[in-house]
DNA sequence: AGATGACCAAATGAGCGCATTTGGTCATAC
DNA sequence: GTATGACCAAATGCGCTCATTTGGTCATCT
């Protein structure tokens, strides 16, 4: 007997395949994307880059808009890695410093994650332009949320500031740093690296209890810190598969 | 004898009343560019709510941009002066952090400099559009260049970053607070002067050198501060005298 | 002289028609 | 089942017209 539909998996040719196909054409959405501009990339254009019909496009996303929700979202779920792998590589363990200091390099090297967290309408056009609500997204919220609270609970950060100050002063450093990069003057200009660098040293300046911490407390603030990035990675990389998988073409993209 | 023509000052009808005129002509001005902002603000609008003829407004500014140039200049010549003084008035003397604090707060009550440093084509409409160029103007300039380098030499700042990174820690502190207040969720909004207090803490952590100062280095640190904002007060007021003298219609307004 | 508002050229903006493009579908081919 | 591209309704962009508005001037009045 051949057992035609009693398979569990629904049967579809070579799964691989088709995530490779995915990517490809996502790889190819990011780089019109970033030379065009959200309004001027079409799906023709992306179609004819990648190399298929534009059919097969909506075999992967049911709309233009859930394409690039995609994109975006594949592009934040490999920031977070790279700064997970950066931190469970760093020589100090993971502090909250270290936290800020790669999350601010991996940023810089991720324009469409930065055109969303600054809400370039440069680049991400009407796909901004039409619904500037949910911009500061989960991240920040739940950031503000728990891990602050678990970071004051052991007295890592400071205890005199409530949570939403907190939350304020590192909202507003983390964006002021974006947000004035570009257009500081050409002699003024510093590396990546190096701001990165002084916008962890500000925050440590800033919310740092200065209390030097015991072997088991600097333990657990990296526990918590990585915990931390473990969850907003697998938040993020469960939007990421609603926004690959074919099964569900889900409507809901709210960032 | 009469003595027509050699008087000394060429007479106008009451100087006095002329200025008086001139600056109701500009209370209209911001109140109107408040409400509609700049591209929707007309001279004609402009001169009915000040209950003056079209053409008399072209006898104080040679043209629409003049006059907002003047605004511009009037609304940040009252700031500073504002600093001043409760930069006097303040217990622990003129230090940075208490110029920064009062810098912050005296920004946040004046809508049109924050537009003008944020760059916000909201209100300020064409009049930015089509110039983003000076934008970040001679005041952050000649801070980065005297004022942090006299801090420097006092010790009253690190000695560790350059005045470059310094005058980048500043610059993107104080624009990210003032970019990410006004799109902070409701119940994570603070009060200006808490804001305020915030961020001059923020500066201090981010760039005080730690050390206690004698008494005299104090003194030469408060002389310093002062000095450096009235430098600043100083070149204002002279714009703003441009923008206000008859005699002298310039075209020049490079903010 | 100082102030005014009628006046004008230029800019702006709304409306319209028309050609092209674009997101999305689906009958067809493999 | 999977991929395709011809196909279609809707959107977009463009050129144009026409009416209104607007910045700026200047003859006139005070």
């Amino acid at each position: 007997m051949t057992s035609p539909e009693t398979e569990a998996q629904p049967r579809r040719q070579d799964t691989t395949a088709r995530e490779e196909r995915a990517h490809r054409i996502l790889d190819t959405a990011a780089e019109l994307i970033l030379r065009w501009g959200y309004d001027k990339t079409t799906i023709d254009d992306i179609a004819r880059s990648a190399g298929v019909a534009k059919g097969t496009i909506y075999l992967h996303w049911k709309s233009r808009e859930a394409l690039f929700a995609a994109l975006l979202r594949r592009d934040r779920v490999a920031m977070l890695e790279e700064v997970r792998h950066a931190l469970v590589s760093e020589p100090d363990g993971a502090t909250p410093r270290a936290l800020f200091r790669h999350l601010a390099l991996a940023l810089m090297g991720r324009p469409l994650v930065k055109a969303a967290l600054l809400g370039d309408t440069e680049v991400l056009g009407k796909l901004i332009r039409l619904k500037p609500k949910v911009q500061t997204s989960a991240a920040l919220r739940s950031l503000s949320g728990g891990y602050l609270r678990t970071l004051r609970d052991h007295e890592a950060i400071r205890t005199d500031l409530s949570p939403v100050e907190q939350a304020n002063v590192i909202n507003a450093t983390l964006y002021g740093f974006f947000v004035i990069t570009p257009q500081m003057p050409d002699d003024h200009r510093l590396t990546d690296e190096r701001l990165a660098e002084l916008l962890a040293e500000t925050l440590h300046r800033a919310l740092d209890s200065g209390r030097t911490l015991s072997p088991e407390q600097t333990q657990a603030i990296a526990r918590a810190t990585l915990a931390f990035l473990d969850e907003t990675l697998g938040l993020a990389k469960e939007r990421l598969r609603l926004s690959l998988s074919t099964t569900d073409l889900g409507k809901d993209y709210a960032r």
